[in-house]
DNA sequence: CTGAAAGCGCTTACAG
DNA sequence: CTGAAAGCGCTTACAG
């Protein structure tokens, strides 16, 4: 106790040699569980560590050429309610196997982006789970040939191969767009954000494939640049001539975009319009009606992605890169126009 | 480039000294900035840092006692509202400081933070970030009284003095209340999730307080320990001949527990029972009616933490621990029985 | 089963 | 303005 009030430094391993009366390999054997160390001097070292509160020193162990037990997370943006849930997954996932996690924020910028996975693999980290906010730009063709593991997360990187973890894109937004179709809607607008990610384009490519399939024309989708302009555009949607009767939004801004505009231009969705979304949040069931979405399984792609990333750290992953794609599946609620049956007091209504 | 296909070593400081025709020392004092390098060998050793494609080893650096260039955050879950954001606005302030984040979640279990924080103090990181969620669990007395700075966010310790950045719980609970004593409500209810937190017990004492004043019978808070144990709390308390007229939650969980559950209920919010919650989250304006609630500065919350943290490792804050406290404010929105002003078609409805 | 030597890649004094 | 020496705290061979 009084020892603790100095500031004295932290013991090394010397110190507990020192203190157990051995050499600093046989305590260095010790906390690395290797073989070889006899049990009593095994224990006369634990004894040591304990009363001089060693604790190893990372730095020295990490320039003798151990691994670091850390690992990077790059996402667009950590508040966002897809990535923090993949986010989360990840840290628990890394945390079970004694890992732990650099999270850093790209705000879609792949300039920022950059310089983050430069600090990280020179810090270093084991390896960098990374969703691209630009998946052609070239720095990553560097970093995907350099010796880091590197699984993405979401979005592929299209100009190089890595190991990858995303979900059923196209077939998620046949899915939504068929159901609008079984309720009889005809004239189906797909709107979306972000509309450059490949992602999303493979939405769209679904939302075409299935108007197509049904016989439906096929208008062109509405890409929303920024949140600012969303109105208007709604505004020229609604007020043309070939006024949509559903709506696909494409991921999660576009949804919750075009939902609080239907509100300010009073357009009561579910009933001037169904909308079925890409990507399932928490508080669709709290919204009136309750939204109708393509729920991706965001905790199992993040700790998937962490798993992938963590076997490939420890070698026990030789395979050339594999592409994992995760199922999605449709929730239905009451935005597309399907009602509520559950509840006797709904028909009264 | 075909450099870069064998899988060489990492160039070191000495590679480069040689490189440059310098001795390593020289090289050291380049890459820090040193003041008395001629400028011209700065050059000459800036071009070999460039060709050899040069990164210091962290690793190194630190084992003389250098600064790790990184911080760690805790908070209970990353996926939540709240804490997502201050996430996001530590790593962001960090980023811009030139350091890295650790971000790990401790699940509300002080056993588990406890274990992370461990990790990272030696890890090292230069300081840390906290949400803690015992703020009276012992190990954070041995934490505060170590080398390591550490500054709180949103919950301060109990135990032990320590910077700490939080926000005005029991200014913002009477702000609440007070709102809804104006609409004239009478049976006033507060319901809380979490309810063992200081935070929480603050907004509840400023509820007591505002009832109080009112001269208004205040009933105990209803505690709600799990999302399971919502339903039949909220039918008792409807059930009951006290039934409230409008209701006071403390935190996100409780509200967004409470308007799903009065959803189910078939209580009818705004207008079978006005509500009122403390913490304002983004999609309160989708819900219908939108939710009134105290907002609490999440992103001010972990900028300021953040950077308060970064002087005192810089050590540019001498001063013993300072407690800030942020303000919150109320946003009026139509839950608490207020009508939009500003829709022409609203009264039409 | 155990230890003395050398080295990982930097930086802090110390000398020029 | 610049460099040779020593050391940070570990671990990997190498010897016993």
């Amino acid at each position: 106790m009084a020892r603790k009030s100095s500031p004295t430094k932290r013991a090394t391993l010397e110190d507990v040699a020192r203190a157990a009366g051995v050499g600093p390999m046989t305590v260095s054997r010790t906390i690395n569980g290797h073989p070889y160390v006899a049990e009593e001097t095994a224990q006369n070292v634990r004894a040591a560590i304990r009363r001089l509160g060693y604790r190893p020193n990372h730095a020295a162990r990490m320039l003798t050429g151990q691994l670091s037990r850390s690992i990077g997370l790059i996402v667009p943006d950590i508040a966002d309610t897809f990535f923090s849930v993949v986010s989360h997954a990840v840290q628990e996932t890394a945390r079970e196997s004694g890992y732990l996690v650099w999270l850093a924020a790209s705000d879609e910028d792949p300039t920022i982006e950059a310089a983050q996975v430069e600090m990280m693999t020179h810090h270093p980290v084991d390896g960098i789970l990374l969703v691209p906010a630009d998946s052609r730009n070239s720095y990553l063709k560097t970093l995907a040939s350099g010796t880091t593991p590197i699984v993405t997360i979401d979005r592929p990187i299209e100009i190089a191969t890595t190991d990858s973890v995303g979900v059923e894109n196209r077939r998620g937004a046949r899915l939504a767009v068929e159901h609008l179709i079984q309720h009889g809607y005809q004239k189906i607008t797909c709107i979306a954000a972000n509309s450059h990610l490949l992602t999303i384009k493979e939405r769209i490519a679904g939302y075409k494939e299935s108007m197509r399939r049904a016989k439906l024309s096929c208008p062109k989708e509405l890409r929303l640049s920024s949140h600012s302009s969303v109105k208007s555009a709604l505004s020229e949607l609604f007020g043309s001539r070939n006024r949509p009767d559903a709506l696909f939004t494409a991921n999660n801004a576009s949804t919750i975009w075009v939902i609080e505009t239907l509100q300010e231009l009073n357009i009561e969705m579910g009933k001037d319009v169904a909308l079925v979304g890409f990507d399932d949040v928490a508080f669709y069931t709290l919204i009136t009606p309750p939204v109708t979405a393509i729920r991706q399984p965001a905790t199992e792609l993040g700790s998937m992605a962490a798993r992938l990333l963590l076997q490939r750290i420890k070698g026990e992953f030789k395979a050339s890169s594999v592409r994992t794609v995760l199922p999605v599946t449709l929730t239905i609620r009451e935005s597309c126009g399907c009602k509520k049956r559950d509840d006797p007091f709904f028909e009264a209504e």
